[in-house]
DNA sequence: ATGCTTCCGTGACTTGGAGTCATCCATGAG
DNA sequence: CTCATGGATGACTCCAAGTCACGGAAGCAT
């Protein structure tokens, strides 16, 4: 295509001939450990490599010789803080049993506490999703295209499946829309920072946060859901309202 | 409160005591048309402080002189980028009088040719929500709440009057809806054009785009719409795919 | 006009962090 | 013990954000 083929092309080089010995493995690990705790900690910018390398007592040098820069680094802390995450259907088996959106309603009232207790990766996955780079950003979606850390695809499914999801939309639409709803909601549950428009309010109210919880799920259920008797949600309220709504279209016709 | 005044405190300097000359605004004004061409070309790490300097072919510390740092250039250049879209209830008044969904169709169908014509505002809003940082980000949280430039809760207000909105829901978690599946929505029918990787089936489909439009519209509506007369769509998949499901429910009570 | 003041623009300079590379060293194979 | 390989090192380069002391221009008063 372009110039003359003058020099035959070498032999690619720093391409591994053999699995990296165990070392190496561990060491890289090692470093993503610490790398997440300085990123959640700082922030993508304000972390510094150099800062990371003093924690672990190496070289900068060697951070880069693992993961060739500053971005690769994160994309790897990324990559495991995401993966630390449960996926929808880890939830137990009578929560699965009671439906998909009992499951929903569960790790919706969990994430607070799940913050509390392992704020680091959640922060990671904050600065991944807007705090870093466009560039970034794009390799992250194709991650979370491909291996789908959140098993939102099995468990779109496992909701068809058992009925109480609509049949009569793409698939890929059901999914997008829960993953961005779902992405949206639990962080402007978590921080204030991102949505100060939704729970700006109240500070201190459990309550009214459990409330927030119902509705939204209420609101998914409507757009997304089936109606038939199975697929309403065990919950009272959510019942309640339903029935009403029901009775109101019925009156209607 | 804290410490003792034990100096009269200086007045503070570097305050404008007066407004800025005329020929100062419009000099900031051309730097913020100048940084958002390169921001929307480079991206915002790579854009360059130096080069919107050299461009307008003036010094790089003028340009900190008037907005004190890269983020806040981009900040500034963020706001005209937003200020310049359309808000919901521009919409003909035609279209305004068919109804809240009819204004929301005709702005998602217009998104693509509004994005060929005038990409560079749009491409701004994508880095302001996507690829910078977390404490910028949070000013632009900040910003879109106090300011709301699509003029969403108006917008909601107007679907709510008409009765097209359901009236049980908090305003704020319809705005918030509204807002979060809007923007990830356009996001999706965009960046298939801008980068064909992540959608890359649709890429020549029009029609299809459009189905999805309607598809997402309907869903929409399912999830904050009022279920009375007036709210139907006036487009007639939509509608009759809302018979349908009235009929559905009726017969399963 | 002449001086006075305040603001504006300038570009050389400082700062500081990402990324590089020649060299060293630890380890395993023979 | 020697050699070969590849990880580890840290001083170094590069580069872009951000600073600042200065000079000049524009308004203001006399």
């Amino acid at each position: 295509m372009s110039g003359i083929a003058s020099n035959p092309v070498e032999p690619p080089r720093y391409i591994r001939h053999q699995a990296p010995r165990p070392r190496s493995e561990a060491k890289r690990s090692h470093i993503i450990d610490a790398a997440m705790r300085h990123f959640a900690e700082n922030g993508y910018h304000a972390a510094r490599v150099g800062d990371i390398a003093a924690t672990l007592g190496i070289a900068k040098g060697s951070i880069f010789q693992h993961f060739g820069s500053k971005d690769g680094l994160f994309f790897e802390v990324y990559k495991r803080a995401v993966r630390s995450f449960s996926k929808y259907l880890d939830a137990p088996a009578d929560v699965r049993a009671a439906g998909f959106f009992d499951v929903l309603y569960y790790w919706l009232v969990r994430t607070e506490h799940m913050l509390r207790e392992d704020w680091i990766p959640y922060r990671i996955s904050l600065l991944g999703n807007y705090g870093t780079d466009l560039v970034l950003k794009r390799e992250i979606n194709r991650f979370l295209t491909t291996e789908d850390p959140y098993g939102t695809g099995a468990f779109v499914r496992f909701g068809l499946e058992r009925g109480e999801l609509r049949k009569d939309m793409d698939i890929e639409m059901i999914v997008s829309i829960l993953d961005w709803t779902m992405e949206r909601f639990q962080d402007a549950l978590l921080t204030a920072e991102l949505d100060p428009g939704l729970f700006r309010r109240q500070g201190e109210m459990p309550e009214k946060k459990e409330a927030r919880i119902r509705q939204f799920l209420e609101v998914l259920q409507r757009a997304v859901g089936a109606v038939s008797a199975s697929s309403v949600h065990s919950n009272r309220q959510i019942r309640r309202i339903a029935a009403a709504d029901l009775v109101a279209r019925t009156k209607m016709s």
